[in-house]
DNA sequence: TATGAATGAGAATTCATTCAT
DNA sequence: AATGAATGAATTCTCATTCAT
């Protein structure tokens, strides 16, 4: 009887995953300004107004699948990455999960790349997001403090990791480029010919 | 009479340019989502039926006024560039043109970040706007030739020139980050120590 | 098991007239049009499907919400009356029944005067409603027999009594009048003047 | 040619009281909640978004029509009076101008008391609204100053006046009292009995 | 009895665009 | 060339109600 009671209908976790699935590429397929809630209900195979269950309006639902695409995304990149390593092998170890996430993760790449350069990032930022990136600092830190990074400004240095690749990415995606073995080593000798001293 | 029709022309492209400027101005504050052809006809002081007479339509008009805004960019980021100067020295100015350029155009920047992001860009891609940047593919050939340049992919030379700056600005509007000389010294360094063979 | 009953039907008076009192506070706040099921059950500390174990739906929930109200008021308003009394006694007394209601009811007060002038009301007085008034027919009538009352219609002398002091009521609760004890007493003068012969 | 240019599409007036007229309508019929824009615009025979064009929103539109009607009643209610009459005879005429209005303008009445009785007045009330019974205050006053009213509060004269006639013009409407020569004689004299001296 | 999840229909409002001048 | 009025279609979001437990 008491099992009775306690027992509802419970969120269903697959429907939040299917909204989010289809913003994303509803997202890159058609930009912000096609991308309306209806359209992502019936993509997503709900009811628009099931989409305020889970969030409390469409900006608050873009913000929090960028916060959750962006973590995924650092998750992967910081993996098997350690203070122990030796600084060169965490700095190759990261551009290869980089692009390995972006072969395995096109969609969620491309929203990640429109969102961080719309004003919505601006709301973003300040509340947290960038927090993810605290990994990278400690590398460069350790970088310099072991006299095998240059002794620049840590924007500059950051800035020369992934961005080329990120750009590269765009290209891959457009079919122009290839992350082939030897261009992965390429971009891995060049990014470290940058920042190294 | 001829007096009569520069009048008119010189009225048109203060319409155009108040027209694009709007435009620029309310996609960078408010995403594309959010900004209407009768915003942006507020903004500009005309009617929105004046749009009409200048572009066929919103796409149209976007299209344009990125292709406006990147060709501006371009000739700014290669003025002074010249196939007959050291390769090195071409680089450095492309560097400090590009860096002058962001700060003197805050908004066209973000603007063409925001749409080089978007699904537009696509579409506009196929038909031109990469040809901007054949002196750079132009350069680095060159480079290649000369033997001063890594004998990479040229993607993955480009990718190290322009990126890490546009990202750096984007960081400089945000006020994290400042381009004082240092930083832009360290800049082409960094830039050249990664492409440099 | 008696205990058990009562206990349930002791919690469901509770949900009811939380109901009741959620939909009067809200619909005098926000009106028709923005009191919605779910603000009312959020108020009430339920749940939407509560509401609907009670009731058949929103209009059968409004109309007894004012039969219920309206009963009340009616039972307060003859609390005392006796046909045995002088009939400027009873009035005298139905009068300051009345406003001692008012004072004590501000919200169901005026809840009653927005669905009386709202086309809802049209639908319950076919129903009853009117009924709770015949003491008042019967008070007018039988001054009339006793040649006390003006030999008027009945409507007519009605519209005297009890809508002056609704008015007064609405200006008491816009704090611009008040039920002082002399404004009683000038209100029963009045009122008597108004409808003695 | 200096005409062709001022030309243009003027705002058609016809629409806005059409809007007006649909809206009073629907509101009498339906009430508050199922008077949606849409309906309104089809009763209207416009388009929602041309309502938006004489109108900031749906609240701003009734506030409009609120008082747009308010003043209407008014303006006929003292047409005809003159502080230079006997107090009696503006009042007796007063009577008799407000059971005209009311008799050729059911439908702008019915609304006038669902729109009184509604928390938007509260809204409203604020603004003016009150203003346009000024001279009914001139009335009551000059009459104490000729010591031919009761020496008491202006509130309670006031409720004596007009309140009665518009509880019976309900019961008028609903077919339950008809506003024959008798009863409109009965009416000023019972209301003036109550309030003079 | 009681609930929170879920929904299609409909709410207010704004959209890109065209019309009439 | 220029405009403000006008609009049907589409926007975000809320509604009354039902479902599953």
């Amino acid at each position: 009887m008491t099992v009775y009671y306690r027992l509802m209908r419970y969120k269903d976790e697959n429907k939040k995953e299917a909204i989010y699935k289809a913003t994303i590429l509803l997202l890159n397929s058609e930009g912000f300004s096609s991308t309306s809630m209806s359209k992502i209900a019936k993509h997503a195979g709900v009811s628009p107004s099931t989409i305020y269950i889970y969030f409390e309006n469409k900006d608050d639902m873009l913000k929090k699948l960028y916060l959750d695409t962006k973590e995924k995304m650092s998750e992967r990149m910081f993996s098997g990455t350690n203070e122990k390593n030796d600084v060169k092998d965490n700095f190759e170890k990261l551009i290869r999960n980089y692009i390995d996430f972006i072969k395995d993760n096109k969609e969620p790449f491309l929203f990640l790349q429109q969102f961080t350069n719309s004003p919505y990032m601006s709301e973003v930022a300040s509340t947290s997001g960038s927090s993810y990136f605290t990994p990278m600092y400690d590398l460069v830190r350790r970088g310099k403090d072991e006299g095998k990074i240059k002794n620049v400004s840590d924007d500059l240095l950051l800035s020369h990791i992934e961005t080329p690749i990120t750009e590269l990415a765009k290209h891959y995606f457009r079919k122009e480029f290839e992350f082939t073995n030897k261009n992965i080593d390429d971009l891995i000798t060049m990014g470290w010919d940058a920042i190294k001293k």
